[in-house]
DNA sequence: CCCATTTTTGAAACCGATTTCAAGCAAATT
DNA sequence: AATTTGCTTGAAATCGGTTTCAAAAATGGG
């Protein structure tokens, strides 16, 4: 392999200074029309490029923004990576994806690794998706860096000392029980999850509050936690369908789990809507490719998107931004609920 | 914002020297026990970081692989891609993932942002998903890039000088055919993906070829392209099914065009399998989520990622590997081809 | 106990950019 | 023509690590 160009060979060959290839590069600098021309054309020549390693160590800046996501495979996190990315570059920024996996060491080291690479601010997307959260040790670990690098998550994590872009859930929950209650719905689950996910808690707890304001009886046999899978939607559908008396309509915590619900009724021969309602959140691609279409809640990812780089800049840049701001999702009718069968 | 801790300040405050502390950080050289221990606890209490940039200066490595795939929110580049990083974390690597979205311009400054960070070597995952390939600065810009950094991709391209991990689609199709032709089907249909994309390409003309090698005929209008999306998918249907002699069955070019045609099929009320058969390529959890299950091509994703990342290793440290190499998919039959109905 | 050998250590150079500072030079002012 | 002003330019310092090299310290053998 070659050996890399450096700047200095660029410099030699135009026969200037180095100072003066980097002035062309970076433009920041007055530099004579007849150098520059002479600097770019060996440039060119070579199709020299800078190593970024050695610009962000007398820069203060990289020009890159980290993305630390709990899984990629995910089509949730997918959207709002590619939109944060759509965003970043609007800017000028590009942007490093990691993957935590479910996995607390590989999102820990993968957090140091964006810090390491010095990125200019960190977004955090549903990381740390098991009681990680209640370890003081990682809450230390992410405030080391998120007291030195701009922070940005979705979801609040306890004692961190970061921006955070609500999402706001608890409305959604609302729209999805009046929508379900206006149809006689009176026996409703929630499925799928993890308490200790802040999300998911904010779901559950409004959800249980709803039952509370309309009425309802509160059956914790109805309240299933399970992975966000697929595969986890069919075990939340094994549980609840298989009660002695069970629910007529289903909230999932996300789409995908909705699928596996909506598979495993199928499987039973239970059908959607007729036989059971169900609403998923997210909106991903997937509630409109299954049959019947998915009614689920949609986030607004460009919005999203261009919130959490518009923050992370904004704090970066020493602008003042709250601390915590909030989107606020609308659901999306489709043709997975419909008015219960009578009994 | 603090101030960034050295490793001078390391140095300073255990009482050693700067090389020292290196020493300690890469376990690269001997250090006495005792002053190990004592850089190691002044390590500990700032919780140092190194950084990588600095670092790289001097090293000669990154550690790191960068990624450049399509589009992410397809769930085949989103598993490859996980499987690469589980792969390459095994190895000590960590991964940087750039998305090309299609558009030619983000490809090649992605490309460009890859090696101007000095990523050890960059895979690629389906790109220039167009006709970018006839383009020389194209292919100029990319062999500038590969002729220094190690380059991997799924699929030549004509005049790269790069690695290449083949996957013989060619023997997917002809598994495929042969199922299909064993039930009785006469006119099947490829739906999806342009013919500029190297493996689409390989796909429609094996299945081709096999039609003559079955003594079919040959129907252009058989054949539909079209993008690599849902929506695509119901498009392609669209074309075939309102054929004056529509096709009984229809390989679509991956799972996530079949299920576009799967839904227009269930629209026009069309049933699968019974109506129409159908098969995709990937194998992505989709496949087992729609009803009926899709019949697909799987990839061994965790044996394509181990290769991915061992050939870029490989390369990057001289050792031999062939330019290329070849993954052989599997066929697995579920639920989405049946008998062609008697006319 | 002394000399040869090995191990540990720090000073200084280096990686490839940017940036400060002062010198050099041309144009403008008197 | 002499002096001031304003640009352009290059030398050198810098960023934060790693590495070479030689000195210093520790170890071992006779």
């Amino acid at each position: 392999m070659n050996k890399e160009i450096t700047i200095y060979d660029i410099a030699r060959e135009a026969g200037v200074s180095p100072s003066t290839v980097s002035r062309v590069m970076t433009n920041r600098a007055r530099v004579s029309p007849s150098k520059r021309k002479a600097v770019q054309d060996v440039i060119d020549k070579y199709q020299f490029r800078p190593n970024m390693m050695a610009r962000r160590l007398s820069d203060t800046r990289s020009n890159v923004l980290g993305i630390l996501v709990a899984d990629i495979r995910n089509p949730y996190y997918a959207t709002v990576v590619v939109e944060c990315e759509l965003a970043a570059g609007r800017r000028g920024y590009s942007v490093m994806v990691c993957n935590a996996l479910g996995n607390p060491s590989l999102e820990e080291s993968n957090l140091t690794l964006l810090y390491n690479h010095r990125v200019d601010a960190i977004i955090q997307l549903g990381c740390r998706a098991d009681d990680a959260v209640s370890d003081p040790a990682y809450v230390e670990h992410v405030n080391s860096i998120a007291n030195i690098t701009p922070f940005i998550s979705t979801g609040k994590l306890d004692g961190v000392h970061g921006y955070c872009l609500h999402i706001d859930d608890a409305s959604a929950i609302d729209a999805i029980m009046e929508y379900l209650l206006s149809m006689g719905h009176r026996r409703i689950a929630f499925a799928g999850g993890f308490l200790s996910v802040e999300s998911t808690r904010k779901k559950v707890e409004r959800f249980i509050y709803s039952l509370g304001t309309n009425q309802l009886d509160f059956d914790s046999s109805l309240l299933v936690e399970s992975e966000y899978s697929v595969d986890a939607g069919r075990c939340c559908a094994e549980k609840l369908l298989g009660l002695p008396s069970p629910p007529s309509a289903i909230v999932a915590v996300n789409d995908i789990v909705a699928l596996g619900l909506m598979d495993a009724a199928m499987q039973r021969n239970i059908h959607v809507p007729q036989d059971l309602s169900l609403v998923g959140f997210d909106n991903t691609y997937l509630a409109k490719v299954v049959t019947p279409k998915l009614t689920t809640v949609d986030y607004n990812y460009p919005l999203l998107g261009e919130k959490l780089v518009d923050t992370a800049l904004k704090v970066l840049n020493g602008e003042a931004v709250p601390e915590d701001q909030t989107i606020t999702p609308a659901l999306i009718i489709r043709d997975s609920c419909a008015f219960p069968r009578a009994k």
